[in-house]
DNA sequence: GGGGAGAGATGCCGC
DNA sequence: GCGGCATTTCTCCCC
C-alpha cells in the first residue's frame, strides 16, 4: 500500500496520466464553492495537470481543476489528493476513504481533430452558393469585424441594401436574433443607411425567435450545416448495424 | 488477450464503469462529423452508456457520446469499439491500435454536488439586502416569468417606478446587456408604462457593454455572487499551503 | 418535449 | 491579457 501510493505521488510530480478509482468525499473553492459527499468515483489526472472528476454516471465531471498542482497526502491514516491553482485562487480537497483501483501511464498524442459541419462550414457554403439566402444576394465580405461581434457574412442584393447573414448551425432562438439586431443597428449607424436587412440563416427556430425576428422586419433563411460523411451513416445502414 | 476482450465485453453488456487506455483514431458523425489522428488517449464507458474520450491534455473530451450502446469487435486483427445512438442518429467509431490498460468495476454513488455562489445566490442576496441595488429599491418578485424570459429581481423605486435587475456572477457583456433590453422592452409593452429602469448587478463588465448599457439609459452596480467558504481559502492560507 | 438561460461553463480567435 | 462568441456545448427549470 505504501509503495502504491509512493508510486502515484511520483507519478504526479513527473506529469504522467494517472486514473484513480476511489470512494470519496470533495470540497471546492474558488470561483464558487461546492460539497460533494462520500461516493464512487473515477478521478483523471492528466500530464498538463487537468484534474477531472467523473460519477459512474452523467456526461460531465461532477469536479475539475486546469493546470492544477496536485500533491498526495497520507496523514493519520486519511488519504488526502489536494490540488490547488495559485493564480485562480482555487483549491480543491479530495478525501479519500477507499482507492479502488489505479493506474498510471506516459501517453503521447499529438493529434488535433478535425471537424465538418459547424456555423464556419455554413458560412463558407453561403459564401459559395449565395443564392441559398436569395436570388440576387451578393456575399462581400466574411468574419466582417466589428467591435460589436463579427458578422458571419455581409453582403447586398441587386439594389445595393446591405445584407447581414448570421449563421446558426442548429436553433434560432432569441439570443440569435437579438445579436443580428445588434449588428444591423451597428451597421445602420457606422455606414449611415437605414436599410440594412437581416437574415438568420438556420435549419430552425423557435417560436417566440420567429415572432421577435417578424417583429422587427428580419427574416429567416432555412439553412443546414454542410456534412460530408452523410456517406458514413449510410454504411452503417447497409451494413446492417441497426 | 482474448479472455480480456471476453471480460470487456461482458462489462459492457453489465453496465460496469471502464477505462481503457489505448492507441487510437476516431471517426464521429452526428450533430457534426470529426476524424481524429492515431493517438494515445483515455476512454472512459460509464454506467449510463456516457463514453468520454480524453487526450492527455485538455480539460474536455475530444470526442464523446450520450446514453450510447457500445459493442466491441475484433475483425481481422482489429479491434473497434462501435459506440451508437441510434435516436439522435450519432455514431462512433473507434479503431484501438493498441490496449495499454484496462479497468473494470461497479461504482456506487447516489450523491448531489451542492454548489454555492450561483446567480440565483446572488438573486437571494439581493432580495435579502435591497440596499445593494439603490437605497428605495424594493423587490416584488424573483424569477418573474415571461414568455421572453425570466426576470431575475423585478422590482420598485420609491416614485413606483419598475425596477428590472440582471445578475450575472462574473462578466457583464454584451449579451447580459441584450437580455436586460429585452425584458425592460417587453415589460414597457406588457404593462404599458413608458419609465421602466434596468439593473445590471454583476463584480465587472467589459468596457463595450459599459457603453451599450450607457446607451440605452441602464445602470450597473457592483454585487458578487455570496460564498460562505471563504474560511476554506483563509486556512488554506493560514496552512501556509501557498 | 420545446423554450429560455445559467455554467465553477470551455475553447478559439482577434486585437 | 480582454472581448466577443461558437460549442457534437451541457444542464436545469418551467410551461
Amino acid at each position: 500500500m505504501e509503495e502504491e501510493l509512493l508510486k502515484i505521488k511520483e507519478a504526479l510530480n513527473k506529469s504522467y496520466s494517472i486514473v484513480l478509482g476511489t470512494n470519496c468525499e470533495i470540497t471546492y473553492s474558488g470561483r464558487a464553492e461546492s460539497f460533494l459527499p462520500k461516493g464512487d468515483r473515477i478521478i483523471l489526472i492528466k500530464q498538463d495537470g487537468t484534474l477531472l472528476v467523473h460519477q459512474p454516471t452523467g456526461n460531465n465531471p461532477i469536479n475539475y481543476m486546469k493546470e492544477a498542482e496536485h500533491s498526495l497526502i497520507l496523514d493519520n491514516n486519511e488519504l488526502c489528493l489536494q490540488s490547488k491553482n495559485i493564480k485562480n485562487k482555487e483549491f480543491l480537497d479530495i478525501k479519500i476513504h477507499k482507492l479502488h483501483f489505479h493506474t498510471i501511464h506516459s501517453l503521447e498524442d499529438a493529434e488535433k481533430i478535425q471537424i465538418q459541419g459547424t456555423e464556419k462550414d455554413m458560412a463558407d457554403l453561403i459564401i459559395k452558393q449565395p443564392e441559398l439566402i436569395s436570388k440576387d444576394f451578393k456575399p462581400v465580405s466574411q468574419e466582417e469585424q466589428t467591435k460589436y461581434g463579427f458578422i458571419d457574412v455581409l453582403g447586398h442584393d441587386k439594389d445595393n441594401n446591405l445584407i447581414v447573414v448570421e449563421c446558426k448551425r442548429y436553433n434560432g432562438d432569441l439570443a440569435a436574433v437579438t445579436q443580428l439586431r445588434r449588428y444591423v443597428e451597428k451597421l445602420q449607424e457606422s455606414k449611415g443607411v437605414n436599410v440594412v436587412k437581416g437574415i438568420l440563416a438556420c435549419p430552425k427556430m423557435s417560436s417566440n425567435a420567429k415572432k421577435m425576428l417578424k417583429d422587427w422586419g428580419f427574416k429567416h433563411v432555412s439553412v443546414s450545416p454542410p456534412k460530408y460523411l452523410e456517406r458514413y451513416d449510410n454504411k452503417q445502414k447497409k451494413l446492417g448495424e441497426y
